[in-house]
DNA sequence: CTGTTAGCGCGTTCAG
DNA sequence: CTGAACGCGCTAACAG
């Protein structure tokens, strides 16, 4: 493997020479330019970015901490992150932290180290994060939920789930159940705050009844589905946290003999592909995965930029699609 | 950010000890080990991993390049590299090459510039690849085909296409048409040699009208699935080269009056979790994912410990999950 | 067991 | 415009 200091031999010109010719050619001679990239040629040449990097004390590379990089909603904030890291030269370093803290800390690590400059964050914060020497990083957070103590990008999951529940209750719906995710999650938190806030505006007490836990798989939206198709009075429209709960709560409520949408609206959260061709077309929000992921990348860099970033949070629109899971209730 | 030698200083003690007191605690009496860290703890010191990778020459990372991040099948092969590395120390590079080869080759750059050890590729091999310096690099294919060049992990496409359509013969279908992906693809090309192998077993003659070309999204699958319904004589079952389309497939042909599996019988390939809830139950072929991602890690590291690996190519079994989108034909 | 020394490959002075 | 020399932080010899 060839170094500087061969190349440099190999055209009769100094380290330093060789040097500017690749970073700064108009420094340079033609004539010298030109011996060097012959060399290059020649031997093969290729720059120990392991060096440059040392000398230049900069990793060039971000890690992403992901929950499960075998979910659709963070595949594309990941591939939005990629392209804009790609654009700046940056190398994306996955951090698959399978929920576990442990595993995260060791990340984080990666930046402590000088293995990576910065971090995105794609697990919404909770309190008790603070053991998290995030803060002492450059770091974002991308799909996050209100009140993050640190930069964040975002979308508004409390108004998303009021404009879905009021749509229902336009609709005429009144009782409109709910499958949650794990009580906890901020997501869960955040959406259950805007379904409140659509029954209270329209004077619809909230009923605890109506409200079955699950963990945004599609499993757990069987399950709780179960927990309505058992009751007396069913919810004429349910919904449900995400989209895949949503798929297995339809699944489960259509083996109870139960029509969708007649008998029973349902709404999910995500917009997944699936979501256009399952039976009946889901309606859903659909978030901006790949902006949440350029944005977050773009804000990360301009903080390791040093520059003022010019906000540090951003909330991106979301998109409420209407689809034939949902109708008015029977009369 | 503090160094070994203010460690050292702080410490009383020479930077090579420091150096041996973290790397080979057993060479240093136990109280300079402790004079060493009671230093690093009081200066909050974390060792400059970059310097560290120079001066070993090893970066002690990985690359995956991978076509399509936002796919589920990827994802949870990355998954099962991610978790192989972590054990290993190693970090992961995410190459999200987008089907392109320019950016395939600027992720392969990276090893070539020391920035990683080696890389896995996941995208199937083809001919004209040999443009692609691969060859220079430690590298291993996961979810590749047959005839790959290098290292390989992968499944049998070619046997378990067979399988599946053997299967569909067995119920007594005759006329058994085939949605397949991109007609160049290598997972295409595989696939289809089982599908007539299975045919040609039983006698059947291969039928080109029964082919229809999609691209391994819901969409083709759904615009393939017309070719099929406009026929006047429908083919009494459907084998789709994978999940997506065949969902896209279901919806089409239900959106026609057709009856599943009464009318038509469906398969499908990569048993995606949708496939267990759509409507009919989707039968199909389930590939051990995260099995593919560590068995090519490990291969990986193999390679890269320049251990003469066992075994360079790895066939996993698959599992054959019959549902109820197939039934016999109607008499 | 410990300390001294040299150098990994590169960028960057500072003279010429 | 060019070259010699230094040092980034760390590990690996070697000598004590």
């Amino acid at each position: 493997m060839s170094t500087i200091r061969d190349v440099s031999k190999e055209a009769g010109l100094s380290i330093a020479t060789v040097s500017r010719a690749l970073s700064a050619p108009e420094k340079v001679t033609p004539e010298s330019l030109k011996k060097v990239h012959d060399a290059i040629e020649l031997l093969q040449y290729r720059p120990n970015m392991l060096s440059q990097k040392f000398r230049n004390k900069q990793a060039n590379a971000i890690v992403i901490l992901v929950p499960d990089i075998a979910n659709l909603f963070f595949a594309k904030v990941i591939s939005g992150i990629e392209s804009v890291a790609q654009k700046k030269g940056f190398s994306v370093l996955l951090g698959d932290t399978r929920d576990s803290k442990a595993l995260e800390k060791q990340y984080i690590n990666l930046v402590e180290t000088r293995q990576a400059d910065g971090i995105i964050q794609l697990r919404p914060y909770s309190e008790n994060d603070s053991l998290l020497p995030i803060a002492r990083v450059p770091a974002v957070n991308a799909s996050g939920c209100e009140n993050t103590p640190y930069p964040t990008v975002r979308i508004d999951n409390v108004g998303a789930a009021k404009e879905v529940v009021k749509y229902l209750i336009s609709l005429g719906h009144k009782r409109i159940g709910v499958i949650t995710g794990l009580q906890r999650n901020p997501h869960t938190i955040d959406r259950l705050k805007g379904y409140k806030q659509a029954l209270a505006e329209a004077n619809i007490a909230f009923d605890q009844s109506l409200l079955a836990e699950g963990d945004f798989t599609l499993w757990s939206g069987l399950q709780a589905s179960e927990h309505f198709s058992r009751m007396s009075d069913i919810p004429t429209a349910l919904f449900c946290m995400n989209d895949e709960m949503a798929i297995g709560a339809m699944k489960g409520l259509k083996s109870k003999g139960l029509r969708l949408p007649q008998d029973i609206s349902i709404t999910g959260f995500d917009d997944l592909d699936v979501s256009r061709y399952c039976d009946p077309p889901l309606t859903t929000v659909a978030q901006p995965a790949e902006k949440i992921g350029e944005r977050s990348a773009d804000l990360l860099f301009q903080l390791l930029d040093e520059q003022q970033p010019t906000q540090t949070e951003y909330v991106l629109p979301i998109e409420f699609i209407i689809r034939q899971s949902t109708a008015p209730p029977r009369a």
